[in-house]
RNA sequence: UCCGCAGUAGCUCAAUCGGUAGAGCAUUCGGCUGUUAACCGAAGGGUUGUAGGUUCGAGUCCCUCCGGCGGGCCCA
């Protein structure tokens, strides 16, 4: 290639008629006595080569019989048109050159279990599925930080290792900082947003997010990345409106780039394109537990939503549903009561349709000093600990809002893949952690 | 921590009423010049998770422990 970098199988299309070489593994092989299909993976796409015995030297015949799966190996030859192939161009082969046999391979072309497949995570990462699952996940993470960048925030990365009990210690982990002070991993940034947006306006952290929680379901994750905004000056409109521009251009730039990924994981794409395209449905949870009488889920105002209310409330909707004005009782004592309806809190969960849940969890924040003390104390929480926090409140005052968004959840739910293990490449889980 | 499900070949599963543990894939060997999870033939591969019990006889019934899966709680 003209670039000067080593080509590889995705941009082979342009090259018809001229002559390559590759270095891959191999995904598969169809033998057929004196013609053999060998279809080289190379992390960028998949391309079958064509060894016919009659037009290759002796050498290279018996070495491309010597290829099993996963077997690394050089590859030299012609690019040509190929309809039925994937890419549109297959490879007639000249020369070969076997780097690395491999033996033992585990994971074969047929169905395996969970255990197995988590179990050798290392390995199995090399699946077609697992590669297209990880691309849509990159593609998020470049979409996340350009939609930020483009708007003019500012990225400030939040620590990992925070001091002592933020909103208590039970779901956090616990590590030894020095001989006699522990610290503990951080479960959100947003804290520590809140200070660097009177700096700097507009913030966004994204980073690692721990939760020590004893949850065992296919939406939970113990480490998974979490992005969040957080604005000065913005209040719950400008943050729903927010928080929908962004899934919105997301969800388009998914579309738009991973369209093969999407369509080797048999992804309907069409219930993506009305998240792109068609404006949300916005409720109260007021009108919310009302919608769910009606479907026959008897929850009283005070009452959390469990996740057969969010599929249910999300039935029939092809976009995302925001609902808003949870009671202030359910939800964190940060969050700005409204004015309005002092019972519930200015804040806002992004449900996503076809049962993919809760992606997004935000509010406006209290920004006055005294109420914010106040549900410090109400809640028990140790004063010391949050001054700094408090301090934000102490000089010169704003409103501002923000939310969080689980970069698994959101990618599980464009890939339309039930559980979030697979979103990540090492997930960490209750009772797994290797490899 | 609670509720539910299942531990059989390297992997995915089957085994009727309690009666000689089988198949596909993978591996090895053989066949096939356009295959698409290729196909056809053959071979090797088992302490049925673990400890105990019932029985003439247990993969199967009872029970101990272990690890796994799904859900609840919690949240993104």
């Amino acid at each position: 290639m003209s670039n000067g970098t080593a080509p590889s199988i995705s941009g082979l299309s342009s090259s018809v008629g001229e002559t390559v070489t590759l270095k891959g593994w191999l995904y598969n092989r169809r033998d057929s006595g004196k013609i053999r299909f060998l279809v080289l993976r190379d992390g960028s796409g998949y391309l079958q080569c064509v060894v016919v015995k009659k037009e290759v030297p002796e050498d290279v015949w018996e070495s491309s019989g010597l290829l099993t799966q996963e077997t690394s190996f050089e590859v030299t030859g012609v690019v040509r048109e190929a309809p039925r192939q994937e890419g549109g161009v297959e490879l007639g082969v000249t020369g070969l050159t076997v780097l690395s046999v491999c033996h033992d391979w585990p994971i074969t072309p047929k169905e395996h279990g969970v255990d197995f497949l988590m179990s050798q995570r290392h390995l199995w990462l090399r699946s077609a599925r697992q590669v297209a699952i990880l691309k849509v996940r990159s593609e998020v993470e470049s979409a996340i930080h350009d939609f930020y960048h483009s708007r003019g925030y500012t990225k400030i990365d939040s620590p990992i290792l925070t001091p002592a009990a933020c909103e208590g210690t039970s779901n956090l982990f616990e590590t030894q900082y020095t001989e006699d002070e522990k610290a503990y991993l951080s479960q959100s940034g947003q804290l520590y947003l809140e200070p660097a947006c009177a700096a700097l306006g507009k913030v966004y952290c994204f980073g690692p997010t721990f939760r020590a929680e004893k949850s065992k379901t296919r939406r939970h994750l113990r480490e998974f990345w979490m992005v969040e905004p957080e604005v000065a000056f913005m209040e719950i409109d400008g943050l729903l409106d927010l928080a929908e521009e962004f899934i919105k251009e997301l969800t388009t730039r998914v579309l738009d780039r991973r369209k093969d990924d999407l369509k080797r994981l048999e992804r309907d794409t069409t219930k993506l394109e009305a998240t792109a395209t068609r404006p949300f449905t916005r409720m109260t949870y007021r009108e919310a537990i009302e919608n769910l009488a009606g479907k026959g889920f008897p929850v009283k105002f005070g009452d959390d939503l469990g996740g057969d209310e969010e599929t249910a409330l999300t039935e029939g909707f092809d976009t995302p549903v925001l609902v808003t004005r949870y009671p202030s009782s359910i939800k964190a004592f940060y969050m700005q009561p409204d004015p309005a309806d002092p019972e519930v809190a200015l804040c806002v969960d992004v449900l996503a349709p076809e049962g993919y849940g809760e992606l997004i969890g935000g509010s406006q924040r209290i920004h006055d000093h005294d109420l914010l003390l106040a549900r410090i104390r109400q809640q028990e929480l140790p004063i010391e600990a949050f001054q700094w926090y408090l301090d934000v409140r102490k000089y010169g005052t704003f409103p501002h809002s923000g939310f969080g968004m689980g970069l698994e959840r959101f990618t599980a739910w464009m890939c339309g893949v039930p559980h979030l293990r697979e979103c990540i490449p090492y997930p960490r889980m209750l009772y797994r952690i290797y490899p």
